[in-house]
DNA sequence: TTCCAGATCTTA
DNA sequence: AAGATCTGGAAC
């Protein structure tokens, strides 16, 4: 009897919270897609209130997407018609106003061999650190909109069975110009994988 | 370390 | 028409 716990999928309730608290608890989570498996190093918070970087601040279109999809529910666009970058979207019933979080960095975990051929690289930092590195290696786009992140298991995002801990340290923002003083950045402290280290963040 | 192209979407 | 939650390569 030594089979070690099962991956559990976070569930809808999970992203029904602060999109801060929701972005440092998934520090240490596992991102799926098909046989691609990334522990989650780095991620980022965007909320609706006082934060003119959110696209809830200048996008009517994301604010229509907020309306019509439920907490737990992938948010993907292309970033400067290059890099397709994919967040999760909050629903924070106690203040009732919703967010995103980032994946910003992952570990890869499972499907290392598919990564690097979709990548092109097989250093292992340069396969997943970075947010739009990482969803060329788990091949995330387009048509992930609005998926549910909390339902499928090909598409998912998963307690891991073991029980590895990370010290969860918080940072700057990487790459926007607005709300630069939030300290809005989650990363698992010390782990070279992370797309910019802690303290580094202009 | 700094600069720059790349290519598309959204909004104005 | 302008700017954008980035990356890889080249120049220095």
């Amino acid at each position: 009897m030594t089979s070690s716990p099962q991956p559990v999928i976070l569930d809808t309730g999970f992203f029904e919270r602060d999109p801060l608290l929701c972005a440092a608890e998934l520090i240490g989570m596992d991102l799926v897609h098909g046989e691609c498996r990334g522990r989650i190093i780095e991620t980022e918070a965007y909320r609706e209130i006082g934060d003119p970087a959110c696209h809830l601040f200048t996008r009517p279109s994301a604010r229509e997407f907020v309306r019509k999809h439920p907490a737990g529910t992938a948010y993907v666009y292309l970033n400067y018609g290059v890099h397709w970058l994919v967040n999760v979207l909050c629903h924070d019933l106690s203040t009732e106003t919703s967010g995103f979080v980032l994946f910003r960095a992952l570990e890869a975990i499972a499907g290392i061999d598919i990564m690097i051929q979709r990548r092109g690289t097989e250093e292992q930092r340069k396969l997943c650190s970075g947010p739009g590195r990482l969803t060329a290696a788990l091949d995330i786009g387009r048509r992930h909109h609005g998926l549910s992140l909390t339902s499928d298991p090909d598409f998912c995002l998963q307690v891991p069975g073991g029980q590895e801990s990370y010290r969860i340290v918080s940072d700057r923002r990487i790459g926007i110009s607005a709300a630069k003083d939030h300290l809005w950045r989650f990363l698992a402290g010390d782990h070279p994988g992370v797309s910019v280290p802690a303290g580094r963040a202009r």
